[in-house]
DNA sequence: TATTAATGTTTTATATATAGACCATTCTAA
DNA sequence: TTAGAATGGTCTATATATAAAACATTAATA
């Protein structure tokens, strides 16, 4: 259950959430392509993709992720390849780090 | 209802979803949290923060990017000022843009 | 202007994500 | 090596996202 009524986020997620789908409402206009098509295209519904391009926190990755392919929105500004070659070396990163981190001293520190 | 059991996504969003997890994940360990303290922050579960740094399609939206913006992972590469910058400049944009798109030629365009 | 399509919004039933507990396994530090 | 901690995985109840339909409003084109 927990309190997930009152689930909170940071500005910066709320921010970022809302230049996605401002981006997004963009590139669908700029492609001509109507909500309902892009809904459509991505097997959601249109009230979904309503959301997506408002306040999206609420929805699911996949389908963000799918529209704003659709659309031609890239996440991290780069095509498949330049994207499948930064997952190898962040792969090969993670295997030089430790498997867990164990820490003793409950250090706090809210540097973000 | 609908076929949800059979939503499918592109090569592009598993790809973008595989390397943002493993990106969270590594900047975790830069940082030297572990997962339940990470889960503690972002008010989710340990389960749920699992699933983020692994196949993280089926998760909010919301959710995956507190856990980011806490390790350290800038969806957007950008600070919030930044941020904030480039969202008003979208907005003016859309200002712009036709508020709706009238399509009489059901044009099908699958080219992305 | 009139007509039609696109968009905005609400509601309800249903599918599904999530929390939380639990246990197994793997890793780390002593 | 071993003791404790971190991680991986499963299960169930619950909260919530989603689909679908309906209707109102707004905008585009003829």
């Amino acid at each position: 259950m927990s309190k997930s009524k009152t689930r909170t986020y940071s500005r910066y997620s709320r921010t970022a959430a809302t230049l996605l789908g401002e981006l997004i409402r963009t590139a669908r206009k700029r492609n001509k392509l109507t909500m309902q098509e892009v809904a459509d295209r991505a097997g959601i519904s249109r009230g979904l993709l309503q959301r997506i391009e408002k306040d999206n926190l609420r929805c699911e990755l996949g389908t963000v992720l799918e529209v704003a392919t659709i659309v031609g929105v890239r996440l991290f500004d780069a095509d498949q390849s330049t994207l499948t070659a930064h997952l190898h070396r962040t792969e090969e990163t993670l295997e030089l780090l430790p498997k867990s981190i164990h820490n003793k001293i409950k250090a706090v520190q809210d540097d973000f």
